[in-house]
DNA sequence: ATTTATTTGTCATCATATTGTCATTGCTTT
DNA sequence: AAAGCAATGACAATATGATGACAAATAAAT
């Protein structure tokens, strides 16, 4: 069936950003461009991207830090570094954080689609569709609807609970660090916010009831971790 | 009787677009051309198509967009797009968006019309004509006349609130989206049209309540339901 | 072991944004 | 002028998210 591949493109350069992303659109993908880090990293969050593309050099937010909060709440989605010139330094530095793939500005536009689709088709097995149904022990959760179901019964979430949920999902068995998704749905990591998250927990931990293998458990002073 | 398919071409050369059009329509099929995207999307809301084929390349609206815009609205509508030869094969392939079919120019018209014809055949199974009555329910709505019965009344819609049932309709048990659906019927998405959808989901949902099955259901800062 | 401080859990309540609906206005067509 | 339609204003109802209050749990200090 059809596919839609969602490209996040973060780069500040307006002309590159805009041939890029043209490109990329007239290819077949999904692209939304950003102008930098921080526009990126809050686009990313609001949506569910297949993959990334950085560009190293920004001035509001550089890409490697942007990548470090990308990788805060999503440790899997594939990230390309842009670098401007072959700098042992940046390669290095974007692999440790955990880059799929560095591409040395200029590049031609062949290049950069032929390391997305092999990318894509290397990561493609253990990647969920960011429209498919998420599988939570015996509940079934409908990102696009905000439906949380089971075979005897069905609620809708808020945005916000929805939002928590799948940031929980993708960090599933693994900690969901307070400040990252504080950073990631409440934009900013502040005490209130902090106790508002708290209420959701209690509120997604009402709902998962409905299967008991299910769990959020608490990691005192990090965050949260949801149990399948 | 032969069947009045409604043909919608978005093309920007206009060479092409004249012929194929003219050979279209000489073939029997009910052709519209269209010269960019943003032209294409509109002809698309106004009337109702049975097949839409999208240039990918386009000036002012890509034919990608296009089909992403048109999909928010219709998500079952068979779009064939047209591509320069340039584009690889399996990059395409790997990547439509929902396309039923891809012809790479230049292409001679035979293959055009059977791949038309291919498709009409194969999703003619789940595909209403436009000038078919719409089941909801118990009820029966006429899109040409506009008219809304049941075996014991029977009521004429205004245009705007005819639109809005068929857009509903065409994404029935599934969210219409408050911005595609402003977009399609008003054009523009902005608070007061936003306002002016809810009167007119209030009327809708008067005129629906003939059948008490059929409901109009809110989904909090999405959009609406129709559920049959 | 006991006390103290910090973090988290949860309920109830409040504020705000979104949606529902009626009445009225203005425009167009006849 | 009358009728029909769409847009808008006004206000009510509702959904959502934020916050306050306080209990419970955990960690740290004594």
């Amino acid at each position: 069936m059809k596919k839609d591949i969602k490209v996040l493109l973060v780069e500040d350069d307006s002309n590159l950003g805009s041939i890029t992303s043209d490109y990329l659109r007239a290819k077949g993908f999904n692209c939304t461009w950003e102008i930098n880090g921080e526009l990126g990293y809050r686009e990313f969050v609001k949506n569910q991207y297949d993959i990334v593309i950085l560009d190293v050099m920004m001035p509001i937010k550089d890409g490697f830090s942007t990548a470090k909060d990308i990788r805060g709440i999503d440790k899997k989605v594939p990230i390309i570094f842009l670098t401007a010139k072959s700098m042992k330094e940046d390669t290095l530095k974007g692999f440790e954080i955990g880059a799929d793939d560095y591409i040395t500005k200029p590049f031609n536009m062949e290049e950069l689609t032929a390391r997305i689709s092999a990318i894509l088709k290397r990561v493609s097995s253990d990647t969920e569709s960011h429209f498919d149904d998420i599988k939570i022990g015996k509940l079934t959760f409908n990102p696009k609807m905000q439906i949380l179901s089971k075979d005897d019964f069905s609620v809708s979430l808020t945005t916000k609970e929805s939002d928590l949920l799948i940031l929980l999902y993708k960090n599933k068995n693994d900690i969901l660090e307070r400040d990252h998704a504080l950073k990631a749905i409440w934009g900013d990591d502040n005490y209130f916010n902090g106790r508002s998250m708290d209420v959701y927990i209690a509120k997604l931990r009402k709902y998962l009831k409905h299967d008991e293998q299910i769990q959020i458990i608490n990691v005192h002073g990090r965050g949260f971790k949801l149990l399948t």
